[in-house]
DNA sequence: GATAAACGGACGATCTTCTTCCACTTGTAT
DNA sequence: ATACAAGTGGAAGAAGATCGTCCGTTTATC
């Protein structure tokens, strides 16, 4: 098993999979996990049957959506800009959870993820390694004495994830928006 | 129309109407508004029959668990206990609102309010008072000068109920608590 | 004990979504 | 330019879910 044949896409078809899973994470970040495959093989402009072939179903789907996400995030935890005071590398981060791509979908796939999370193990690792980034952060934040000590790595993840919600009756930049002001009173609450 | 006979109910069927409504609120909460009818009426201990012979359809059952969210939301606005400053009262109104009764069914009431208020007038009319008496407390907090100007009423309003959804990952006072938690760090975010 | 109200839950109808399949199109290597 | 393997769209059959009705049975009330 070290080495899987995997024969190139065609160009074409590396295009059409990355509008797939460009649409997805949209649609999914405004409707659920679960909106039928059919739109999204249209939101991306391609029918249902080219999904099918690149995605057996739509958990391997998901899957990959949810592993971009996680990785995205580790490496934004990850590229610290050096210099900066534990409490503006939290700021950096929770700001950049505030992104779309980031924070609403990792709230509209929060359902999904409880339920699937436990059956598969490079999901389980990402999810860790994430937790653990952010909590490292706050954990610089916290022993500077810049942010309140009575709320944890994995709590305040979970209260962004909340606020970080695609509002599917406002637009998406509308919806942005207000996530970006919320973030900043819960900064705002956070410090000490 | 000055009267509708509106016959008495029989005393098992008040009980029962009262269970469907507190089930329906419960399930909406955590799973919301198109949970299967079926299930309302089995969380309530009734048969499917049961349920629709009270209420002929989902719409009309969900009708009443809005507005009797929004009841008793502006109950709570105008029952000022008195004496307190605009931001106590404030404080006070925000708590309340981390209730699961309020907050965490008005999370899940959101997309179907967001398509069903505008063409019942009665909703329209306890939505837009409930608004006003929030809007009230916040302008007086806001000109005692004791919280951050940079938000209306109706954009807190918005913030408070993405913090109060149910989490159905957690349990159901894990979720309240967590709840409550958060809504505290967004008031230390909203003071001066 | 009579009777009207209420009850439960099986059932047929309807609607949604999944997934497969294959005739047709297109990128690519020669 | 040509051939062919890779890729594509979307119709259609299968599978499931949910709705709301109906009626024989139970229960509150007088």
């Amino acid at each position: 098993m070290t080495a899987n044949p995997a024969p190139p896409l065609r160009a074409d078809a590396r295009r059409n999979r990355e509008r797939l899973l460009a649409g997805a994470a949209t649609l999914i970040s405004a409707r659920g996990a679960d909106v039928p495959m059919e739109e999204i093989a249209q939101h991306a402009g391609v029918g249902v049957g080219t999904l099918y072939r690149r995605f057996p179903d739509r958990h391997s789907l998901i899957r990959e959506l949810a592993a971009d996400m996680f990785r995205r995030g580790i490496a934004i935890a990850e590229a610290d800009p050096g210099g900066l005071t534990g409490w503006d590398a939290l700021v950096r981060l929770v700001r950049f959870c505030g992104e779309p791509e980031l924070g609403a979908l990792a709230s509209a796939l929060r359902p999904w993820l409880a339920e699937h999370r436990d059956a598969d193990a490079e999901l389980r690792d990402l999810t860790m390694t994430w937790l653990d980034r952010f909590e490292r952060t706050v954990r610089r934040a916290q022993d500077e004495g810049a942010m309140r000590a009575d709320i944890d790595g994995a709590d305040l993840l979970n209260f962004i994830s909340l606020v970080s919600c695609r509002m599917p009756e406002l637009s998406a930049e509308a919806s942005r928006d207000a996530t970006a002001r919320y973030l900043e009173i819960v900064l705002d609450g956070l410090r000490v």
